[in-house]
DNA sequence: GTCTATATTTCGATAGAC
DNA sequence: GTCTATCGAAATATAGAC
């Protein structure tokens, strides 16, 4: 009863996910703390009690973003019943969900646009997801490898070959989130499987 | 010599590469007319007797930007001297050319940031610089295959698996860009390279 | 074609009542 | 914790002299 009261009420939670959908639709100097308010339903000045300026809500936008990304795939790495390929299929589902659907994939434009003036801000969305996504991608590749159910490869090479489809189609989804055909255009999972077909026939290969 | 005088006048040249800098630097919301009234060297008055308003500064800078971006890669198509495996090279060099350091693929993570409010910027966008560019590419591999030299394949996967990567590290090069150590994490010579060799391999396998 | 000056709005942020 | 009211700065854009 006390958390149904509350839940109505404009709780950090509430204020971070007004916040992120405003600075996804508009940018960073695009989305106003005014707007940010109004979403919230509350008063400008009343948002400056919940957080001290408008760098410190993107900062904690990006952050409380990525805090939980990188469990499921952590989980896929892990989990004794996969097949190899089968784990790599289930990590393909994950990366594409995590970087074209969830905010934290979809915030790399944003933190693009503010990457000069707040360094930390992309450095710590670099150390806490770009790279732990990588690893976690690498151990499961590298230990089909070590059983010789992979060939190997140039590291390099391939993390760019398996993330870059799904950010860029991130990317294009939000360019062009205007058109009626987008969803033709850039169909996910049509583009995840194909993907992955490729990338497995590639790990599979001498 | 009336050249010469004229050249160091801010013609509409200089103000849309000084305008697109600002933009990929500070995001569109985030680059004043100020800015780039004061990077050309003249007052704001000025600049507006030149552009009629903001959006169509921005609109100039990306359509006078891909104009010209797809020529040198059809140029590759049409070249009868190259081998087919010759040819898919110098295309990857092009399009990496392009897309991470000509302002034209940069610009894409800002024509995201306006693509609600100006979805014909984002419509112009998509039509003569992504289709083209995929189109090309596509009649590329298509002619390999006819001959024999590739293998049929996944058009539509296959699109993303050679654009995406590129994409992808031009927007992590933005991103990025205030790292001591950007260009080793990210190398483009390297990442060319490499993704190269793993799209030759899987044109060549059956 | 560039300038000074200004109109008008909105920005991020603060003060203080309740 | 939300409100009204306001600050100073900066935004886009215009008017009019030269």
């Amino acid at each position: 009863m006390q958390a149904e009261t509350h839940a109505e009420l404009p709780r950090r939670g509430a204020i971070l996910a007004a916040a992120t959908q405003l600075f996804l639709a508009h940018g960073y100097a695009g989305a106003s703390m005014s707007a940010v308010a109004a979403a919230c339903g509350i008063r400008k000045a009343s948002l400056y009690h919940h957080v001290p300026s408008k760098e410190a809500l993107f900062s904690a936008c990006v952050t409380e973003a990525y805090d939980a990304a990188t469990e499921a795939l952590s989980r896929i790495r892990d989990d004794p019943t996969l097949g190899h390929e089968d784990r790599v299929r289930a990590a393909f589902g994950e990366v594409y969900r995590v970087v074209v659907d969830s905010p934290v994939g979809r915030l790399s434009p944003i933190i693009a646009e503010v990457a000069l003036r707040f360094p930390g801000v992309a450095r710590a969305f670099h150390e806490s997801f770009v790279v732990r996504q990588h690893e976690i991608m690498n151990a499961i590749l590298a230990a089909g490898v070590a059983e010789g159910a992979f060939a190997p490869h140039d590291v390099l090479a391939m993390e760019h070959l398996i993330f870059g489809p799904p950010v860029t189609l991130s990317l294009s989804r939000e360019m062009f989130a205007s058109f009626e055909d987008r969803d033709v255009l850039l169909p996910v999972e049509r583009v995840r499987d194909g993907h992955c077909d490729l990338v497995l026939r590639l790990l599979r290969a001498s």
